[in-house]
DNA sequence: GTCTATAACACGATAGAC
DNA sequence: GTCTATCGTGTTATAGAC
C-alpha cells in the first residue's frame, strides 16, 4: 500500500466522477466530452469506458451520487425543524430556513457544481437525468408541501405547492444565475452575496413573506 | 408569385429560425444538430450554412431575435406602470405585476421556447449567448431595481437587486421546469396553473409580498 | 436558392498489448 | 488497471451541379 495519498492521487474512479462533475456543470452533459473530463481527471480516454460504461452511465453516476447529499440534508433540516416544533406545526420562518438554508449551504464548493446541473435538467431533457429528478425529489417536494399544509391551512393545496415552486426557484436563481441581475446592476451585491449568513437572511425574508402573502 | 402561401410555406430562412428554435429548446445548444433542425423546418442540410454562417450564427441569430420581444413587453410593462402612476411612485402590486405577467403571458406559444432559451444560458455557458444576455437585459434590470428603489426606500440597493432575482427565479421556476413540484405532488395544479390569470394573480401574490418584507 | 455528394474532423467506444 | 491505436459513426461545413 502506497505510504502517501494525496487528494490528487485518490483512485481513477473518484478522480473521472469529480472532473466529470465540474466539465459537466460548466458545459452541459451534451457540450462536455469524455476526452475534456479524462484531460481534467488525468486519466487516460479509455477510463471513462472502463469504470464506467459509456458516457451516459457516467452521467448517471454523477448526477445521481451528487444529488444525494443534497436530498439529504434537505430533508434533515426539514424534519430536524418539525422534530424542534415538538407537537405543534413549526414557524413559516422555520420552515423557510429548513429550505434555504442548506441550498445556500451546498453552493460552495463541489455541490454548487451538482445544482447547476440539476437547473441543467430544467431545460434539458434526458431519459437518464430526468427519471433521477423525478425520483429523488418527489418524496422531498411532498414532505414540504405537507408540512407547509399544517403552517398554511387557509391555502389550497395547488397554491402551497406553487408557493414552494416559487420558493425553490428564487433561491437557486441567486445561487446558480451565471448574469444575476444583482451583479449586473450592483457591484456591492456580488460581494456581499458572498457573505453566507446575510443571503441566508434576506432569502428567508422573502421566501417567507411571499409564503405568508394573503390566498391570491 | 404564389397564388397561395400557407403557413409552413414561408422562406427558408424563418422556417430554419422556427424550427431550430423548437429544437434548440428542446435539446439545448449542443444537443440539437443542424440535421434535426432542417429535418424539422423541411429545408435541406445545407440551407443553415447558406442563409448563416454556421451553427453558431444561427444560434446568435435565433436567441438574439428571440429576446427582443421579451425585453420590449418587460420594458413595456414597466413604463406603462410608471406612467400609469403618474408623479407619485407606482404600488408595488403594480410593479410586481409589470414584471410577472409578460412574462407569463409570454410563456405560451413561440416565445416559451426562447424563456427555454434564456434558462439554458443560466447552466451552460456559451461565449455568443452570455454576450447577448448582459446586453439585453441590463437595461431592463437597472431600470426595474432603480424603480423599486423609488417604491423601498427603505431597502439597500443591493437587497433590492437580490429579491429583484429572487422574484426573476420565482416566477421562471414555474414557467419552464419541466418537473415543478406542483405537477409533482398535486395533480389539480398542472391543470390550474395552465389558467393565465389565475397564475397571474398567485405569482404576483408572492413576489409583491416577498419585496414588501421587512428588511432581513 | 436548392440540392447531392463529400470533405474534414470530433465523437464515443473498443481491441489488444502491457 | 492502464495505455496506444483505431474503428465506426455522426458532426459541421463546403464544393459544385442544377
Amino acid at each position: 500500500m502506497p505510504e502517501v495519498t494525496l487528494a490528487n492521487e485518490a483512485d481513477s474512479r473518484s478522480r473521472i466522477m469529480g472532473a466529470a462533475r465540474r466539465v459537466f456543470a460548466e458545459r452541459g452533459f451534451d457540450g462536455a466530452t469524455v476526452r475534456e473530463i479524462t484531460d481534467a481527471a488525468g486519466v487516460n480516454t479509455a477510463a471513462v469506458n472502463y469504470y464506467f460504461r459509456s458516457k451516459d452511465e457516467l452521467i448517471r453516476s454523477v448526477f445521481e451520487e451528487g444529488l444525494k447529499p443534497i436530498i439529504a440534508a434537505r430533508i434533515g433540516a426539514l424534519e430536524e425543524c418539525v422534530r424542534h416544533a415538538g407537537d405543534r406545526p413549526p414557524t413559516l420562518e422555520a420552515l423557510s430556513e429548513a429550505l434555504v438554508r442548506p441550498l445556500v449551504e451546498l453552493s460552495s464548493g463541489e455541490y454548487r457544481d451538482v445544482m447547476v446541473l440539476l437547473m441543467h435538467t430544467r431545460t434539458v431533457t434526458k431519459k437518464t437525468t430526468a427519471a433521477i429528478v423525478v425520483e429523488q425529489f418527489t418524496p422531498v417536494h411532498e414532505r414540504f408541501v405537507n408540512v407547509l399544509e399544517t403552517v398554511l391551512p387557509h391555502l389550497s393545496r395547488p397554491e402551497i405547492a406553487l408557493r414552494y415552486d416559487c420558493a425553490r426557484g428564487a433561491t437557486l436563481q441567486t445561487l446558480v444565475d451565471l448574469a444575476p441581475a444583482a451583479a449586473l446592476v450592483s457591484g456591492v451585491a456580488a460581494e456581499e452575496r458572498t457573505n453566507r449568513e446575510v443571503l441566508v437572511r434576506r432569502l428567508v425574508a422573502f421566501v417567507c413573506a411571499g409564503f405568508r402573502a394573503p390566498p391570491a
